[in-house]
DNA sequence: AAACAAAAAGTAAGTACTCACTTAAATACA
DNA sequence: TGTATTTAAGTGAGTACTTACTTTTTGTTT
């Protein structure tokens, strides 16, 4: 296995070498998509942010829209991280609770992550709501084994309001969003 | 005061003189930004769509942002005009129940405004929480009218919610949330 | 260890557009 | 006739991407 400057990454599920520049590229361009989007982001302006060369961009990726896979890739990778804890959970209240304080337990360095996330959610071409789908089956026997009435729709619920909680603290920052957390723990019982 | 194809429409708290030619050009403008994106919509396009010369567009307005920005005065009083009846309205019950209901009774002619002011959120220009006050002051009162123990937060989580459901009927549309303005309407015991 | 070749990574310059916007002349319409 | 609009051409800047070349790294041989 080779030794120089690289580090390696998970992209959905297999393992991704990389070099430094290629690291830098695609932080830069996170960055840049993330704040600006897509389209008002220039490859220059994410050369320079990269500190490389534009043409080093193409020569790692096939194209622009290249570069949004790869990092959408990246977007799967975290949201999968997002779920595995409430999934593998086996006590019902304790998959509520981390339900609840998922989007505060998120790094703030992920935040563009979950930026690019929600803008790429108005395009058609990546907006794939069964993406949720594990979450909220989830949710559902939570809610059943709790005996709520309507658990498939508390799930839905749940599900709808943790997303603008995340989106709120996305452009409002955490604080704005802590005490509706207190207030759902409380409501659940938590 | 002229006679020819022209239209008034409200644009804030003025009147604004507009001819067909400009109605037209706002149209175009408002579908192309409100599902391609602004800095992905050229006026090229927008001219061809409103089926006037790219030319026209510069006579109308300074430039391609005065489109974006005579269009989120649109947006503003699209806002403005579903707050009314909340504001106005006297029966906490009653509010809860046309609040709940507010996503639902919007026509989907509107629905480009709103994708827009979605889009348009993740901007800083153009993002202002304080807009959202008056409605969440309103659940405030009614939510102590109600004797609920928790008014303001309470009033804080169903204005999150209704964003939210708004946003997932731009995205799958009505349908996908009937089920849960049901549930919200049994939860609030409307 | 040193020398060299090959491979990989990277750069600067260039290419062929596209873009927002302007301008002047011509056309259309009431 | 006066006004609104179109047409056509143009401008200068910026865009995504390519190309030819350079630099660095790796592998092989002595």
């Amino acid at each position: 296995m080779q030794k120089r400057n690289s580090s390696f990454i998970f992209v959905s599920d297999y393992l991704l070498f990389m070099t430094e520049k290629q690291d830098k590229i695609l932080s830069a361009a996170l960055e840049l998509f993330a704040n600006e989007g897509f389209s008002a982001t220039s490859t220059n302006q994410i050369a320079k942010k990269a500190g490389v060369s534009e043409g080093l961009i193409f020569k790692h990726f096939k194209n622009k829209k290249g570069l949004l896979d790869a990092l959408y890739g990246q977007v799967e990778g975290k949201l999968s991280e997002g779920f595995a804890q409430i999934i593998f959970e086996t006590d019902p209240k304790k998959v509520l609770k981390i339900t609840i304080e998922s989007p505060f337990t998120i790094p703030s360095e992920d935040y563009d992550f979950w930026r690019l996330q929600f803008k790429l959610k108005w395009e058609s071409d990546y907006y794939n709501p069964e993406k949720m789908q594990p979450l909220i089956d989830k949710l559902t026997w939570v809610f059943t084994e709790l005996n709520y009435e309507s658990p498939e729709l508390e799930a839905k619920l749940l599900e709808q309001m943790i997303e603008t909680i995340m989106v709120a603290i996305l452009r409002q920052g955490k604080e704005s969003q802590l005490a509706l957390k207190d207030f759902l723990l409380k409501k659940y019982e938590l």
